[in-house]
DNA sequence: TCCTGTGAATGGCTTCACAGCG
DNA sequence: CGCTGTGAAGCCATTCACAGGA
């Protein structure tokens, strides 16, 4: 049996599939599920029974032979695990159509995401509040992440804006950020980086109907 | 040396790179760039320079010795795997601030990704327009998609409402996904779905953050 | 000397397969 | 029996390392 304490390795493809496996047993726990097999979990996340009895081993998370892992204990750990208990704050740069449906997204709170700052060069814009949160000029993201304590930047801006705004968040001490913008960002090697880039996913898409689509059936 | 014609086979990892490669080929010929080696496409990446030219190999990009690869060489042939010549029909579902933004991402037409379809239940939106496409009711979705053969959907609604409009679109021929809505869709074997869940994005640098930052560095 | 081309080695993830227990 | 727990096998991607041509 392997280290199955705090401090352990986890490796890297389990760690992403924990936030999917704590959305899978909160919607399982609401509808009043018990109990729930490596199989059930299979089904509803995309990954195989295998896989997920392998992950919940290396997560110290126990099921019991012929019953099934516990829900409100997947739950637990996984929320101990992700810091859902805990609150981050997140600022966002660009308020157009994207940070504006990002700023209107209310799962965030609800996840201990909380948006605390909005940014953009727009002076019509600036000043104004939307969700509630003033929107602030992109000139002080740096001083005002240092001054709110922003952990985790979003950059929603367009691309030729993005480098700067990243260098901007890294300026004020924030070492997350999630990027929308179609750039690939430089930044230092202790910041987190995550790219959502549609145009990337739209293009996968296209390739695989027009490699697929020709042999009929995949 | 392994089949490089049309039919050959090409690594999933592969594959999931070339929308990239393809993008930074276009920066640097735009940029004027005539060649590229594979340590400057590492670092335009973020990939090694060895799964680099491993690629290119596999995708029948030859490259110089002592000099690099062709820039133009790369675009054309990646684009033709794409299919950026092509022109892809798209839908989106959910014109709320998400659906806009991707309503009015003008590098989707661009890349011969053309939004010819929108779909809403909301009474007061529908037949109003946006960026010059009426916006048609979402009970209509499977039947304007077949008959105005829709390839791609894209599905920005709430989430209570993407299993059903994912039907609607698969009803109507629809055999690409692209889900922002956080929920797993069930779907047939031959549809291809994409997701982009900001919520599992936030979660898992939230996660690296607080597993980094106790030990200074990573 | 520079950078590609490419077998071989490495490392890690997933799947297999089945023992083990309620 | 049902379903977990888990070594071992198999597979696949990446990295190493260097030969080879401009």
């Amino acid at each position: 049996m392997q280290d199955r304490r705090a401090g352990m390795h986890l490796r890297p493809t389990t760690i992403e599939r924990i936030p999917l496996y704590l959305r899978v047993s909160d919607q399982l726990f609401h509808s009043g599920a018990d109990t729930v097999s490596s199989e059930q979990l299979a089904v509803l996340t995309g990954y195989s029974s295998d896989t997920v009895r392998r992950d919940l081993w290396d997560l110290s998370i126990a099921g019991r032979r012929g019953i099934g892992f516990d829900v409100a204990a997947i739950r637990e750990r996984l929320g101990d695990i992700i810091g859902t208990s805990a609150s981050w704050r997140l600022a966002i740069a660009g308020v157009g159509n994207l940070g504006r449906a990002l700023s209107h997204y209310s799962n965030l709170s609800r996840r201990g995401l909380d948006i605390i700052a909005l940014f953009d060069v727009d002076p019509a814009k600036i000043g104004t509040a939307d969700s509630g949160v003033e929107i602030l000029p992109a000139l002080e993201i740096a001083g005002e992440c240092k001054r709110l304590g922003v952990q985790i930047g979003v950059i929603a801006t367009p691309a030729a804006a993005a480098q700067a705004c990243a260098n901007s968040f890294v300026e004020g001490g924030v070492r997350a950020l999630l990027n929308f913008a179609p750039v690939t960002l430089e930044l230092p090697r202790e910041v987190q980086v995550r790219r959502v880039d549609v145009l990337l996913e739209l293009q996968l898409l296209a390739y695989h109907l027009r490699s697929k689509a020709p042999l009929g059936d995949g």
